[in-house]
DNA sequence: CGAGTTTGACCAGCGC
DNA sequence: GCGCTGGTCAAACTCG
């Protein structure tokens, strides 16, 4: 909120309170054509009814100015017309009934100064605090950010050989000598793992230094392998590719520059990791929907469908047409065992401008994502084969939970984690039990968050669960967002307070895709004719 | 006519 | 090496 406008607003609702026209009788209504903070308003009134009452008194006895030469202008008429009519008597009434008026308005005119004077200080006091989230969120991505410096430096530089193993395990992936990790051996894994182990107790608030992945080494290896091919042979890419190759802050999903362990330039090109990490991040949005696509205020592009394994349904592949070159594309298939049950997955990161719409979602999905990458996570589950794995007993959700006590109904199969996905993904179920109120907060000041911060600064450490998968299970199915207005004010506390009380707010943010799907999921989207449950494909027959 | 969709073909990774 | 699969391309097609 503009502190400015808002003043002004004040101002003239202010200006609407006194200048309001005079009734027949000749006293002044006060209108509450502007009433801001409504109830506190009358409670306000009643509190000062019995003050105004005695001003008033004081007001006759002393016969304060005002200043309200309009008024005075109109008794001096008054007074001239009845002085014509030669009542001496009613000339004195009508005149002590003019000033005892006047002392009304002064008197009201006091107080609500008074008011626009707390009022103001309220405004303030929400822009303070609003400045005061800013810097929280701005310290949170820069310490992030730090960590992942020192944790890189620590890598390369190396100590102890120990603690070399250590960082190893615990470094994003992109920054491992990969070689290394192809020889390790099992007894060198046992012991990362156990080292690791030792590292997550101690630093249990702090989930960004989190777990291990030696489980997933094997995927690293293939996947830098693939990435390194891809790239040999990346000659006859479409310009659109190289494109975004070239630095362009989105799609190089297949060409990953092969790693050079041990090179000065190794920092340049852990970064250059840790965006193609970003941009393969995924977020996977679970919802109900009879509409062939959730509405998400983006413009897409079909570019292609294909039958995916395990699925009747086929897979349709969609890029985003609202920038020339943005990156961000998506899937959407619908569920395989419940065919009401749509699954977008996004991927990327849009490089212009957002309608506010779409801005929801793609912030949204981009800091769900930077989450998921900045290593927030713990590893549930070290089985590399877990496809989805129930929170046990100290799941990221149970931990946010405690970490959130303004968010007590939070579910405990919140989250789960998988080591199966190809790439890391974040999976926001839409599609389970109903929301609470708490859910319902952050909506509207979460989503700039990510739009406005260096999202990349964030991944850069502790990528440890990049073949995990995070399922937020028991969505909020059948959440309204637009009856929780009233509540407006206790949403903007409560979503400073799950911000500043700790990093990993990851409630709050799948509290605020949950509105905006909530929003969206049935109103479907009128950029997109296509329908891929009744279009048949070759693929179908296959 | 331009924008968007369809669809067969192609490519690369992966498992056997 | 081969087949399967996921992902993408691009010509043909559709639609407003």
């Amino acid at each position: 909120m503009d502190p400015a406008a808002s003043d002004h607003s004040i101002h003239s609702s202010r200006i609407e309170h006194v200048l309001s026209p005079a009734t027949a009788d000749g006293k002044r209504v006060v209108h509450d054509e502007l009433d801001f903070f409504a109830d506190h308003h009358k409670g306000c009134l009643k509190e000062t009814d019995q003050t105004l009452e005695v001003k008033e008194d004081m007001a006759h006895e002393n016969h304060l100015d005002t200043g309200l030469n309009l008024l005075t202008t109109y008794t001096s008429t008054s007074d001239k017309s009845s002085t014509d009519d030669g009542s001496t008597s009613h000339s004195m009434e009508d005149h002590k009934q003019t000033i005892s008026e006047l002392e009304v308005v002064q008197a009201e005119l006091g107080r609500m100064n008074v008011e626009n004077q707390r009022l103001r200080v309220m405004i303030t006091q929400v822009n303070n605090n609003y400045k005061s989230l800013q810097v929280h969120l701005v310290e949170f991505m820069q310490r992030q950010q730090n960590q992942s410096v020192q944790q890189h430096k620590m890598v390369i530089n190396g100590s102890a050989p120990e603690e070399k193993q250590i960082m190893n395990n615990i470094v994003p992936r992109q920054f491992m000598d990969m070689g290394r990790a192809a020889n390790i051996t099992h007894h060198e894994k046992n012991e990362l793992v156990s080292h690791s182990s030792l590292d997550m107790v101690r630093s249990n608030n702090d989930c960004s230094l989190s777990p291990p992945i030696v489980e997933s080494m094997d995927h690293c290896k293939s996947t830098v392998h693939r990435g390194s091919k891809r790239t040999s042979a990346g000659a006859e890419d479409s310009p659109e590719r190289q494109e975004f190759q070239a630095g362009s802050p989105g799609w190089v999903p297949k060409k990953i520059p092969k790693l050079n362990s041990g090179d000065a330039d190794v920092d340049h090109q852990a970064s250059e990791e840790t965006m193609s990490m970003i941009k393969k991040a995924r977020v996977s949005v679970r919802a109900r929907s009879e509409a062939s696509m959730i509405s998400d205020g983006c413009q897409w592009r079909k570019y292609g469908q294909k039958m995916a394994k395990g699925n009747p349904c086929p897979r349709a592949y969609y890029r985003c047409t609202m920038g020339t070159g943005c990156p961000v594309r998506k899937q959407v298939q619908r569920c395989a065992e419940d065919k009401t049950i749509l699954i977008t997955t996004y991927e990327g990161q849009h490089n212009h401008p957002l309608p506010p719409t779409a801005m929801a979602m793609a912030s949204t999905t981009s800091a769900a994502a930077s989450m998921l990458l900045s290593g927030s996570m713990p590893s549930a589950d070290h089985h590399p084969h877990h496809a989805l794995i129930n929170s046990s007993s100290n799941t990221f959700l149970q931990r946010t939970a405690i970490h959130h006590p303004q968010l007590p109904n939070c579910p405990p199969s919140f989250a789960t984690l998988s080591a199966s996905a190809p790439f890391p993904t974040v999976t926001l179920d839409l599609t389970r039990s109903p929301a609470t109120s708490s859910e319902t907060m952050a909506l509207n000041q979460l989503p700039n968050f990510s739009q406005n911060m260096p999202l990349p600064h964030a991944l850069g450490h502790a990528l440890c669960n990049n073949e995990s998968k995070l399922s937020l299970l028991d969505g909020f199915r059948g959440l309204d967002a637009t009856s929780n207005h009233s509540i407006l004010a206790d949403k903007v506390s409560a979503a400073t307070a799950a911000i500043t009380a700790d990093p990993n707010f990851t409630a709050a943010l799948v509290a605020a895709i949950t509105s905006i799907i909530g929003n969206n999921v049935h109103s479907n989207n009128n950029t997109n004719s296509s329908n891929i449950t009744t279009r048949n494909s070759s693929d179908d027959n296959t």
